[in-house]
DNA sequence: CCGCAACTGCGAACGATGTTTGCAGTTTAA
DNA sequence: TTAAACTGCAAACATCGTTCGCAGTTGCGG
């Protein structure tokens, strides 16, 4: 539904009930059952839904790599729109048709690679951590710099926090990220 | 509570309520507030009970590399040993003192490097991530494996499990992919 | 030993949640 | 026209986290 994805994007995964749904469409909570069987199936459509942002997925011309960095940049816009998906992302039954098109289409970006199922299959795992990651990277951030806790116990965080406040903006850490964890997972001389 | 971690562990963590909880203490729910301050409270506590289990960290001997990967070992662990940490580790407040003192000892491992802040910050999360994919990658495999999903139209994914089902075990794929991850990310040579 | 203040445990109740039920109202088909 | 099927939805139920208020206990100054 369009409706809960909206209230998820602006007020977080716990404000969609069913009867926030429900009013925000003019009508009650019952009616929603005609359409789902649950809730979990309302979450599960809202992550489908929203991984059809990734498509169109880009030709594979060139280097996989490339085509490869390009998919999980995408990966990372879209949960860097729709924040709440990262909770959403570790159900299993969130895996839906959509989900499966994209793992399909790295697949066939991965076709010239020499490596097993079982490899790629990793690839593409270590691939959508590192997109959640990083757009998750802001917030992070913010976690550790909130007040209230006493770093003293903590010497290295202490004298980390007391060097040059803004480090090199280190620009694509994303992408050498990326690049230097698919090339180790999918060729064999990266060890 | 140890309680609560001993129920999360054997029925996961949506039945941990204070109800249950206070059930396995032959107590009632509203006694718990005399110690909690709400459940939030509960699952933070729970979070960094848990982290503790990190302990002792290695001594930094010999190359950092190694030293990483040992805590990330330890880190996996933990979290086959209570998959619902993973759920609670997205929670910002469950950054406790005990994780703090795991994040302190990565950077002083990390001290010999040579790079800025953000890039070891960076590279924890990182660490974090690789362990917790891997430490699910039981369960990640079984979602793929459930029946009922028609994969005629993805071909490439068809394909892939056409082949050869057990693929070469990959001995330490876990490994391989944090060494080049974290070289990648913590030296300026590896791009 | 008393009396009073502070603390502790907890049954009962409140609001909110997901879900089920039952019943009107409406559409469809014969 | 009429019976069957479908649709929308108010009301009710179970369960959740949390609060309130009251007994029972403890600690302490007189």
């Amino acid at each position: 539904m369009t409706a809960a994805i909206a209230i998820a994007d602006t007020s977080g995964l716990a404000a969609v009930s069913m009867r926030a749904v429900a009013a925000r469409l003019d009508t009650g909570a019952a009616s929603l059952y005609r359409y789902l069987s649950s809730r979990d199936d309302l979450l599960d459509l809202m992550a489908d839904r929203v991984a059809a942002e990734l498509r169109p997925y880009p030709e594979p011309d060139g280097d996989w790599l490339d085509t490869l960095v390009r998919m999980a940049r995408a990966q990372r816009a879209v949960h860097e729109r729709h924040p709440w998906l990262f909770e959403l992302s570790q159900r299993a039954s969130a895996i839906g048709p959509e989900a499966l098109a994209f793992f399909d289409a790295c697949l066939k970006v991965m076709a010239p690679v020499q490596a097993s199922f079982a490899a790629k299959f990793e690839a593409i795992g270590m691939m959508n951590g590192v997109a959640i990651l990083f757009a998750r990277k802001r917030t992070a951030g913010e976690a550790l710099t909130f007040v209230g806790l006493d770093v003293t116990p903590y010497p290295h965080l202490l004298a980390a926090f007391s060097g040059p406040v803004s480090a090199p903006p280190a620009t694509d850490l994303f992408e050498r990220a990326l690049r230097s964890l698919l090339r180790g997972l999918l060729t064999t001389d990266g060890a």
